[in-house]
RNA sequence: GCACACGUGGCGUAAUUGGUAGCCGCGCCAGACUUAGGAUCUGGUCCGCAAGGGUGGGGGUUCGAGUCCCUUCGUGUGUACCA
């Protein structure tokens, strides 16, 4: 019977979907094991054979692990807030919901199609409300913490006002801004609510501060410096400026060294774990006061080269630091403003530009040296950065390359402090001297020592003379997190007199308005202030619900389904049952007081009566409630989580007594009096939420504790589960995201486990770096002279024919070409598929091509990024049609080592898949599926022991391309020993279970087995099966192999030795003359 | 510029710790079965007739180096005025 993978594969997907054969279980005896893959970005292109690359080998890993009794989980979801959906919705209106969720659906068609072992009940989205709650949630506890560096964590807020309370700030050691002003306890009390809020501000994790952002106008929103590529946007490629903007962001500098420190106990590619650090950026040094002459200013600078001190020639300041106008003198105001005008507005792509470029002005002051006291010029320069350090420099231009530049424009002086150690003497050195070697001259109290003596002593003088101290400077940046756009997480935050307010965790989520068009506004705001009546109105007071008011918590936001329930409600205030009429009509008879309203809508449910004073809702349960009781309790938990309270009847009760039910409703609004609206909310006052949005990398920084327990309502995941599945045992993605998310979910982990929401600080243990596949496009050429001729790759270089000549229409052989881009699709091995190319476009229909001797059209290729527009997209449904989705896995892995990049290329396909048909006939025999009970022969059990062994190992080390060379190095032997024996090939069925998982489940199956291989044990190996009669020993002289002895396996060293320098061909090799020396090396030792 | 990674047949690659370089697959060559093959199967395939020589080049450590060290060239990735 032939190998029929179409079949097998749809069969076998079906039925592990249909017994959910991959869920993990939160209560095992077992041990956890949790496989993590990169979280997909659902983009309109679906997935290419990129992509399944490091999903086909978590997929392994995870299949491997549960045949090996692990508790695996491994899940799957989506990214889906992001711009590419936001873009297309700009273009074409369409809601960036709908093209989500489309999208999603093609990659979950894709993926399923691969055959992963993902638990598929575990998916999260981003974009879900139910997610992104606690997305909210999360950012709420971050606004609520401030850090403190005594115990070096995260702490509340409370702690913080508490201490303020007592003490003032004077003795809060807190990772802050560094302008906060100190403070006494009695002026802390007579702070305004603005002013508390202010100081508060400059401690909170999550802050709203003025920060110069990188702001992209054509996307309308500022960018994090991991978003930007050579100056341009990653997204778009669109320019990018500097601008000083009102944004929130996270403090995640107060993580820097913990981020740093971290690094070294986690199991990560030591390229990643290098790009962190470079990334953070720790630098130690100096900071530094000089004095400016003849005025009351100082000007601090931080210097990684104390020991340089006399060398210093000028000072330099950034263009935005604050002291620029206080030092320049009238007759340097003109050239300063103007300087200081163009480098702020330079942008950022500007400067990446001509980095080259030296510019600066005097400022026409000076400062004192601070121990000879000499004056040193102060001067202004872009080179130096307003955000790192101070904003200034001493610059040492004989030892720094920057500021010799500056120096050599300008014609500043270089004085030379440090001679080289090395055989190259300074005057030899050109340009400066930077490295951090050599001896102290010119130097005062340093001369003579080496450069680190000079900087401990000129540390310690700079101390004891109180000028500055030691000091360490991170260039992790804070985290921007505001995003001027549509499609991410509304910030759970409102403004009430100007004073940012965030929400309570009842009010959360706060779901995503609907919007006219998903563009800024003509003020420039962004886009959600085009939400019409989107604002935060306290709960507590107004009246909630309605059909004139949304709840702003409504659900989703959408129109749609915000009417359809209108539309119910109304339906069944016309529909009333008896019970209800009754009711409705005593409670108006009955004055009690307060208004009541029927089928009223609160946030996402339709009540039948509700007092919205005294927030009491009346429930008549019908008979139908008797089933619903876990239901009802749902709803009332519900509606008290939003303040309001419940009571219930029966219809009964009501039609039987409805006295007594009256005395009832009175009993409990004496309980609940009234809350009349009072002062500024009188009237249901309504504040405005926060515009922007949350970036991307928020959803992001938390999934993979989401899908521990991923349908919590009441947490982002409970501390049992969290407990329980703790870290992330492997995870596997690209190195893209080494400072961008990679850092951010580190962050947040600590964070929450600062606060003791999680017991873990770090999200995974293992990770490994999948390489990117790049694609591989194909070129045809094209004839300028006539635009409807193709030439042949080899045939460029040479004449054509009289006739071709004729054909073509030219007068010679003198023609240019160009390359275009041609369906790789429709291209085999470079040649072409002329019939195809000719209908592949309708202007190529008549087109003349130009072949080989051979009669064939050759392209000519070149490897680049995989996209659209280069028409070399290959996509795993292409490959799992031709060959199945057994193959494209086993081809993916055989491609190369997994973390290496590599270009797509099918060449090798075909022989991927024919080691599976040929593992397929090893069950076959003419045609019938044959396997005996038969004793396994030596040979036979060595090969499966061989294999076991090696597949083990290279699994445990994630060499995947090795263990399916091993896979086919089995069968062959198999098949050679004409081995169909169940004892053999039933492990080895296991053995490939994690890399083909269909047609082992196929084989499986048809050997009798009635249960999934799923999890059957994995095969051990036996190594007893693995020992040889003999060994054939290599001879080697001076290191190099001369020839092969086959001995007894069973010889001592001694006598081994005997054998061999007795034999004629070492003799040979001596030509006579004694070995010196005589090694004997053995397997393992 | 700096940091990291990598250079092995015609190609993708293998050689876990320094110990027989080239496993497995593609391609190619030859053969078998075939009306035919882009199907299937079998055999061969680093270079050289051989001795021998071969892991980008040069040098070193070692009895022995693809593997370790130095240097140089090339490719890729990340990062960029970070004082």
């Amino acid at each position: 019977m032939e190998y029929n993978f179409k079949e097998i594969e749809e069969n076998w997907q079906k039925f592990w979907a249909d017994n959910k054969t991959f869920a993990a279980n939160d209560d095992s005896t077992k041990e956890k094991y949790y496989v993590l893959d990169m979280f997909p970005y659902p983009s309109g292109a679906g997935l290419h054979v990129g992509h399944p690359l490091g999903y086909i080998a978590s997929d392994i890993i995870a299949r491997f692990k549960r045949h090996k009794g692990f508790n695996v989980l491994h899940p799957m979801g989506y990214d889906s807030f992001g711009l590419p959906a936001e873009q297309y919705a700009i273009q074409t209106g369409q809601h960036p919901k709908i093209t989500t969720e489309n999208n999603i659906a093609v990659y979950r068609k894709q993926l399923d199609k691969i055959g992963f072992s993902f638990d598929w009940d575990r998916e999260v989205r981003t974009s879900n409300p139910d997610y992104y709650k606690w997305t909210q949630w999360i950012f709420i506890q971050i606004f609520n913490s401030w850090y403190n560096k005594n115990t070096n964590k995260a702490e509340t807020i409370s702690s913080l006002i508490s201490e303020f309370e007592a003490n003032g700030n004077a003795n809060i050691n807190a990772h802050c801004d560094d302008d906060v002003k100190s403070f006494t306890a009695q002026q802390w009390q007579t702070f305004s609510e603005k002013e508390k809020s202010d100081v508060l501000m400059a401690y909170r994790m999550a802050y709203l501060g003025e920060a110069y952002v990188n702001w992209c106008p054509q996307l309308g929103t500022p960018l994090a410096n991991d978003e930007i590529k050579d100056g341009v946007s990653e997204r778009g490629g669109y320019p990018v400026e500097r601008k000083l903007m009102k944004q929130w962001s996270m403090r995640i500098t107060a993580y820097a060294q913990r981020l740093l420190t971290g690094l070294d106990k986690l199991d990560w590619t030591d390229s990643l774990k290098e790009a962190q650090r470079n990334w953070i950026g720790k630098s130690e040094g100096t900071s530094l006061k000089f004095k400016v002459a003849n005025s009351s200013f100082d000007i601090e600078v931080f210097t990684t080269r104390p020991d340089t001190i006399f060398g210093v020639s000028f000072v330099t300041l950034a263009p935005e630091h604050e002291l620029v106008n206080s030092l320049t003198t009238p007759e340097n105001k003109v050239n300063v403003e103007a300087y200081v005008t163009q480098a702020k507005n330079r942008s950022e792509r500007e400067r990446q530009a001509d980095i080259n470029k030296i510019t600066g002005v005097p400022t026409g002051s000076f400062v004192e040296h601070p121990f000879t006291g000499k004056h040193i010029p102060i001067w202004i320069g872009d080179y130096v950065l307003a955000g790192y350090g101070t904003g200034a420099v001493m610059a040492v231009p004989a030892h720094d390359s920057r500021d010799y530049s500056f120096a050599k424009h300008f014609g500043l002086p270089i004085l030379e402090v440090v001679e080289p150690t090395s055989n190259v003497t300074l005057s030899e050195v050109e340009g400066s001297y930077d490295a951090k070697e050599g001896k102290l001259i010119n130097s005062d109290f340093l001369n003579g020592l080496d450069v680190k003596a000079a900087m401990k002593k000129a540390i310690a003088e700079i101390e004891t003379k109180n000028l500055g101290k030691g000091k360490v400077n991170f260039r992790l940046r804070d985290a921007v997190f505001g995003r001027q756009r549509y499609w991410g997480e509304p910030i759970p935050i409102y403004y009430k007199n100007d004073i940012p307010y965030a929400l309570s965790e009842s009010e959360l989520p706060l779901v995503l308005p609907e919007v006219d068009k998903y563009l800024p506004t003509e003020d420039g705001e962004p886009p959600l202030a085009r939400a019409t009546n989107w604002r935060y109105r306290p709960l507590s007071n107004s009246p909630q619900g309605g059909e004139n008011t949304k709840p702003h918590n409504w659900e989703t936001a959408g129109d749609s389904s915000y009417n359809f329930t209108k539309e119910k409600a109304q339906e069944l205030r016309k529909n009333q049952t008896e019970a209800e009429q009754i009711l409705w009509e005593a409670i108006r008879k009955k004055s009690l007081d307060v208004k009541f309203r029927r089928q009223h809508i609160i946030g996402s449910n339709t009540v039948d009566f509700v007092s919205l004073e005294t927030k009491l809702v009346i429930e008549v349960d019908g008979k139908i409630h008797l089933d619903k009781k876990e239901y009802d309790a749902e709803r009332t938990k519900e509606l008290e989580s939003v303040g309001f309270s419940v009571i219930r009847f029966t219809n009964e009760e009501i039609t039987n007594d409805i006295e007594n039910v009256i005395s009832k409703i009175k009993l409990k609004l004496e309980e609940f009096p009234k809350v009349l609206p009072s002062g500024e909310d009188l009237g249901g006052a309504s504040y405005p939420f926060e515009h922007s949005t949350m970036p991307g990398w928020a959803g992001s920084s938390w999934y993979f504790l989401r899908y521990m327990d991923p349908h919590n309502g009441s947490g982002f995941a409970s501390i049992k589960l969290t407990d329980y599945w703790k870290q992330v045992d492997l995870y596997i993605g690209g190195s893209e995201h080494a400072t961008g998310h990679l850092l951010y979910v580190r962050f947040w982990t600590k964070f929450l486990n600062d606060l003791g929401h999680i017991a873990i600080d770090e999200p995974a243990k293992k990770l490994i770096n999948q390489g990117m596949i790049q694609g591989r496009s194909n070129f045809v050429y094209r004839m300028k002279e006539n635009q409807n001729v193709f030439v042949s790759k080899g045939r460029a270089n040479r004449d054509l024919t009289e006739e071709e000549l004729n054909v073509v229409g030219l007068k010679t052989s003198e023609f240019d070409l160009i390359a275009i881009h041609v369906d790789v699709n429709i291209v085999k091995n470079d040649v072409l598929d002329q019939d195809a190319f000719r209908s592949w476009r309708e202007e190529y229909k008549n087109a003349i091509l130009l072949c080989e001797d051979n009669n064939e059209f050759l392209c000519s290729h070149e490897v680049e990024k995989m996209s659209k527009s280069k028409y070399n997209v290959v996509t795993p449904d292409d490959i799992a049609e031709k060959f199945g989705s057994d193959t494209l896995r086993l081809y993916e892995m055989f491609l190369g080592p997994l973390e290496q990049s590599k270009h797509w290329n099918t060449n090798g396909i075909t022989g991927v898949h024919g080691f599976l048909k040929k593992l397929w006939r090893l069950f076959y025999q003419n045609d019938t599926f044959t396997v005996t009970h038969d004793e396994p022969t030596k040979a036979e059990l060595k090969t499966l022991h061989k294999t076991i062994k090696k597949i083990t190992e290279d699994i445990e080390r994630f060499s995947f391309n090795t263990s399916v060379s091993n896979f086919m190095i089995c069968v062959n032997e198999l098949g050679d020993q004409k081995c169909n024996k169940r004892a053999i090939l039933e492990p080895l069925l296991i053995c490939l279970s994690p890399y083909a998982p269909h047609i082992t489940e196929e084989l499986w199956s048809l050997c009798g087995h009635t249960e999934s291989i799923v999890f059957a044990e994995f095969p051990h190996c036996n190594e007893t099966y693995l020992v040889e009669d003999s060994f054939t020993y290599p001879i080697s002289f001076n290191g190099k192999m001369r020839f092969n002895m086959e001995l007894s396996a069973t010889l001592t060293v001694p006598e081994i030795e005997k054998e061999v320098m007795s034999s004629e061909e070492v003799q040979k090799y001596l030509e006579g003359k004694t070995p010196k020396k005589i090694i004997e090396i053995f397997k393992n030792s």
